[in-house]
DNA sequence: GTCTATAGGGTGATAGAC
DNA sequence: GTCTATCACCCTATAGAC
């Protein structure tokens, strides 16, 4: 294995773990180069603009992708069904999945336009997904994107309240609750 | 540690405008100091414990105070009418109340206990208050705090998508249809 | 490709004069 | 309370040997 990996691809790797671990700023490129297990001088030769190249290639290997989750409940017989079923697989999920995305939230006020379309690109193929998965229950494209978003608004917002600031150890309201209450409520808004 | 001079404010202002502007890591004690007008050694007099005590100080004062939000909504007559209201009155709010938020996601992972705790203290109450206001339309107080949560999780995910990661400037779904299609829901869910 | 050595500057923090 | 002066350390980045 190590004859075969590609050392660009584990000083990425290293530096992602560290970024998204420690944030950008406390991370120093000395830090990375001991975990690769290389020198600073050796880091620079593989990424000629140093720290900031870095990471340009970290985010653009870092944003979580998440189309497989809606791929999983398009099997589902009715709307109120698939909110269910999305909501439990996406709060089921990694947590280093949110840990992604809650550094993506952290680092967007420093990425650069391209960066940021690359996420936004990323993020609306996701959100698309989901409003073709429900558009054969309302049958109007554009109540399926209406209710897409406010899928996503949801099951983020819970990630980073409940999970990424902790709110789950002092609020006694479970996330099954609050997504049979979403899955019901969207599910008659449309009837 | 007597009172709290005006110098003392003065100090703690200027380093939560800078740490929520670039972050705590990006921040030094120099800058802090060169806004307030002061040298780094007469912060260190009012600030004995560094840069980490004027992290705490900061913390303490910037977790947004959302309380008057939900009073401005109690007059209304239905659940729906509600939750439109509270809906659009947290997506007009200043944007430097969402940059406030974002930064507690941010430096939420270097907090102590208490300093998680003091939020997750502040963040209950506004959740409660909103439980209270919204249980008078459902009678049954369990009901209401999941309905609470619902609605939290709904608006505090699309400031964070829509606002912090400015999808608002890519995605052609208005955040008036996502709080209708919510708010209507969520009335016909209880009905 | 990777190393050693080092430049050049910023950092948090302190001592002691006023 | 605020200053000047200074410390020891860490940072990013580069030059040149192997």
């Amino acid at each position: 294995m190590p004859e075969r990996t590609n050392r660009r691809d584990n000083i990425v790797d290293a530096a992602a773990h560290l970024f998204v671990q420690n944030g950008y700023d406390a991370t120093s490129v000395r830090q990375i180069a001991d975990v690769v297990g290389v020198t600073e001088a050796a880091l620079y030769y593989h990424f000629k603009d140093g720290k900031r190249e870095l990471l340009e290639a970290v985010i653009s290997c870092q944003i979580p992708d998440l189309l497989h989750v809606v791929e999983e409940c398009e099997g589902a017989e009715t709307l109120q069904d698939f909110i269910v079923q999305f909501g439990q697989r996406m709060v089921a999920l990694n947590p280093n999945r949110l840990e992604k995305l809650r550094w993506m939230v952290m680092e967007f006020p420093r990425m650069t336009g391209d960066e940021r379309a690359m996420f936004h690109r990323k993020h609306l193929a996701f959100q698309n997904r989901i409003a073709v998965a429900v558009e054969r229950f309302l049958g109007d494209a554009t109540a399926a994107k209406t209710m897409a978003a406010t899928i996503t608004c949801m099951v983020f917002g819970y990630g980073f309240l409940f999970l990424c600031l902790d709110l789950q150890s002092v609020s006694d309201v479970k996330s099954d609750n609050i997504i049979q209450l979403l899955a019901q409520g969207l599910a008659a808004a449309t009837r």
